[in-house]
DNA sequence: CTCATATCAGGGGAACTGAAATGT
DNA sequence: CACATTTCAGTTACCCTGATATGA
């Protein structure tokens, strides 16, 4: 049973997200917070929809990750000015921060699970092929 | 972003979740039912906690569990005589049956992945450290 | 008119907490 | 009495569907 693919993926899930969110805690945020922070300070200001695309969540959930962002002041929407439906979201100072000490506190984390660079490559690549078929949003 | 490892673990489950419920659907049921079926069709009959901690969920939730396999007629909750506290979830005929078919087709789905035994027990091997590997948090 | 973007209301399913009922 | 097992009520977090407002 403990041997499930199914049931190692979960708890291996469980298990890191329990991690990053011990190791984010000091911040304020948590890993899935981490992840939008990364891709929208990672170039230009991106639309919502556009960061939900990267992250692969719903646009009606990066409205909920947009909100909290915004309560805590690490991001701020603002109008894009030439196409105004957009809401490009931009990193506050804080943000910025946030951002750069949370990058820091995640490799640590993952660091910590022991693994050698290649140890981790591997799994990597096995995971990418599990997910064959699952869509990829773009850029 | 997307070479994250709480990325591609999260995804590689929800493409495995697609494709175990997929394969099990003309069954009625799903991965987690079967993984319920498979501890309480192997040895003596359990009681609803010790189905739950060889799962890892929670009590509740295996009461959940166990009503919609009652429903669809798969278990039958009997009292313990030894111990009348207890639940004992006993399989039914129908149980047996659902719970054979249903680990051919699960073996079915994993084989689909395109790994070899190597690759599997590989993956599986590393995910194994990802939950037990740290010395530092306790599991 | 159409299509796109963001938002909101609501629901489903999973997981938990805390308390109650029952029995050892 | 303390403790164990099951069940239930309620809460939380997550992700989705469908509708609406606004603008291109």
């Amino acid at each position: 049973m403990r041997d499930r693919l199914g049931y190692l993926l979960k708890h291996a899930q469980l298990a890191l997200t329990e991690r990053t969110t011990a190791a984010l805690g000091p911040l304020g945020i948590n890993g899935r917070e981490l992840a939008v922070l990364t891709v929208l300070g990672d170039g230009p200001a991106l639309a919502q929809q556009q960061a939900a695309g990267r992250l692969n969540v719903d646009r009606t959930t990066m409205v909920d990750l947009v909100d909290a962002l915004e309560r805590k002041g690490l991001v701020e929407r603002r109008s894009d000015p030439a196409d105004r439906r957009r809401n490009l979201v931009h990193l506050t100072a804080d943000g910025q921060r946030v951002l750069a000490e949370g990058e820091r506190l995640y490799q640590e984390a993952e660091r910590a699970l022991g693994f050698t660079d290649a140890e981790l490559a591997e799994l990597k690549a096995l995971l990418r092929r599990v997910s064959y078929g699952e869509p990829s949003v773009g850029v």
